[in-house]
RNA sequence: GGUCCCAUCGUCCAGUGGCCUAGGACACAGCCCUUUCAAGGCUGUGACACGGGUUCGAAUCCCGUUGGGACCGCCA
């Protein structure tokens, strides 16, 4: 039968003759074991697809096939052929296809976005999250990310705050192109030295009668019956009517503006395209649309993101640890894996690939690819990812990651060369998921005496010395001391005298390294070299 | 309480009406490798919240239920 010729699925169905259908409806409406089972999926390698009783299968581009001289096919096909048939009297409803909407927006224009904390404490992982999908969408359409500081709250805003949020945005590799810091020529940058462009611009809605005065503070009257609609980048089609809104306020009885009028006020002056900023904030853009409107302002693109939470599912606070970017840093967290693992978190480059570069994220960065719901901050992965950068580091800048926490640990580092502490974490080999693991993973490199605290060297049993002092001896006087030659050593004596390898490499891991656990226990012997090595071992009386 | 939002493995994502017998990653378990531990390789456990529609066909569209969350400040 002609079934099975690749074509549009039209074409297919007027190649069907009729007879076979009725033929075909029976053996689905009564499947029988194996109908499903045998059937074969048009897969990638479609070409060559063969039935189980060795026959070639004829496969449709739309997945639909059957096998040829058999009944065996796809419910599918069954179906469809029944009701799309021209020729078949099921055909009732044109199965109109609906045109699929054109995903995404033309990512050609420049962003202007902006990240805008209030100082009033520290960086916290949410707002890393939101400045960094910020900052993305800069780079990634070649525009500008700009720093705004909310420092409105005359109560609880400080400067130490503002210098502390600024660093942990430096950390984590988030730069910006106009800040309080660094001018750019929409400033000034901070709310509170933009006092005349808010009440200028309230007085105007004064006068226009939509505003009123209430004491000093100045309230916007929502008008009634208005449907509060917008398209949300990510979110989609978001309506509010303006009947469950009071009032707002836009200028408090202090003179200062409220959230809600000034950032209007400030994202439109400072010509900002996209408002991008986490999820809470949805219900708060219903009140901004009407300032907009009312000042005849044309609105800026809105995308929300969705909130990070802790393991409990509520919203991230203290009690689920740490909770500012700089504990993270001080854990020994580099700045590159919590960029990647934020990025992670409400956003997918797709399939593969989730360990990936700032630049790489930003090639690939898409705004409306930005998921809804909220995701859950999740510290195993957070160490598999830092873990990964690690290993993937340069050696010295992994060595300038660890180094702090080597001299926390009180140890020599200046002791050794830079190249001989460098190669050190090379002999780690990626082992460790913080530099404070690796730093605590890598101390008997830099020091003999945290060895000695944790190993005595009692747990050797005194029949064991002589076989001991024997390999010694012989390791010992080896012409060369590297790894490769140890190991075949070792290999050849052990199986000469009949001694597992375990016998003697734990003893020597431990002297060595004071642990049970630690690389290639040759690859530590020969970087810490024979002197070095022969002084452990004979601290614990191997050997003598 | 009112309004709005969300709902796929334990977790993060893929999925946009038929390539889904729902895919990947982390975590977990087992095996391999092996001087230990990582790494690596292989295998496994594991999800479309529920109920109705629409459709020949629904994880995907619609409605409802349930469950989460957010906002309702002269905080931001």
């Amino acid at each position: 039968m002609a079934v099975g010729r690749p074509g549009c699925v039209e074409d297919h169905a007027a190649e069907v003759r009729l007879p076979f259908i009725p033929d075909l409806c029976e053996h689905v409406q009564k499947p029988h074991e194996g109908v499903r089972g045998r059937s074969v999926r048009a897969g990638q390698g479609r070409e060559g697809v063969k039935s189980p009783e060795g026959q070639s299968v004829a496969v449709h581009e739309e997945q639909f096939f059957l096998f040829q001289g058999t009944h065996i096919l796809c419910v599918q096909i069954v179906s469809y052929l029944r009701y799309n048939n021209p020729l078949s009297p099921f055909m009732h409803k044109s199965a109109g296809k609906k045109r699929k909407q054109g995903g995404t927006p033309s990512m050609t224009e420049k962003a202007r976005v902006r990240f805008a904390p209030s100082p009033t404490g520290a960086l916290h992982i949410g707002g890393g999250h939101t400045a960094l999908f910020n900052w993305l969408w800069a780079r990634h359409t070649g525009g500008s990310f700009i720093l705004r500081i909310e420092d409105t709250d005359r109560a609880r805003s400080t400067k130490e705050f503002e210098d502390t949020i600024m660093s942990g945005l430096e950390w984590l590799g988030l730069d910006w192109d106009e800040g309080p810091d660094r001018g750019g020529s929409y400033g000034p940058y901070r709310q509170s030295e933009r006092l005349d462009l808010y009440h200028d611009t309230a007085d105007r809605l004064v006068k226009e009668g939509k505003a009123y005065r209430e004491g000093d503070a100045v309230l916007f009257r929502v008008p009634p019956g208005i449907a509060l609609r917008f398209d949300d980048v990510v979110y989609g089609s978001i309506e509010m009517m303006s009947d469950t809104l009071k009032d707002v306020v836009m200028i408090k009885s202090d003179g200062m503006p409220t959230y809600n009028y000034a950032v209007v006020v400030d994202d439109h002056f400072m010509e900002i395209t996209h408002v991008i900023r986490g999820e809470d904030h949805i219900s708060n853009t219903p009140k901004q649309l009407l300032l907009y409107d009312a000042l005849e302002w044309e609105r800026p693109a809105f995308g929300h993101l969705p909130m990070i939470l802790g393991t409990d599912k509520k919203k991230l606070s203290k009690r689920q640890g740490a909770t500012s970017v700089y504990e993270y840093r001080d854990m020994g967290y580099m700045p590159d894996s919590m960029f990647n693992f934020l990025a992670l978190l409400g956003w997918s480059a797709g399939e593969e690939n989730e360990i990936f570069s700032r630049n790489e994220a930003v090639e690939i960065f898409e705004l409306s690819r930005v998921t809804k719901r909220p995701a859950v901050f999740d510290m195993d992965k957070l160490n598999f990812i830092n873990q990964e950068h690690i290993r993937r580091m340069d050696p010295f800048d992994r060595l300038a990651l660890v180094e702090p926490f080597w001299r926390e640990m009180n140890l020599p580092v200046d002791a050794h060369s830079r190249e001989y502490l460098a190669s050190s974490l090379d002999v780690l080999a990626g082992r460790g998921q913080t530099a404070k693991q690796v730093a605590g993973y890598s101390d008997y490199f830099l020091s003999f005496e945290p060895v000695k605290e944790r190993y005595d060297g009692s747990d050797v049993k005194k029949e064991q010395l002589p076989i001991l002092r024997r390999f010694y001896g012989e390791l010992f006087s080896l012409p060369e001391w590297k790894a490769s030659d140890l190991e075949t050593f070792t290999r050849e004596w052990s199986e000469r005298e009949g001694v597992k390898m375990k016998e003697i490499a734990m003893p020597f891991r431990m002297a060595l390294t004071g642990m049970k656990v630690s690389p290639g226990i040759f690859e530590v012997a020969e970087q810490l070299g024979r002197e070095e090595s022969r002084r452990r071992i004979a601290h614990f009386g191997f050997t003598g």
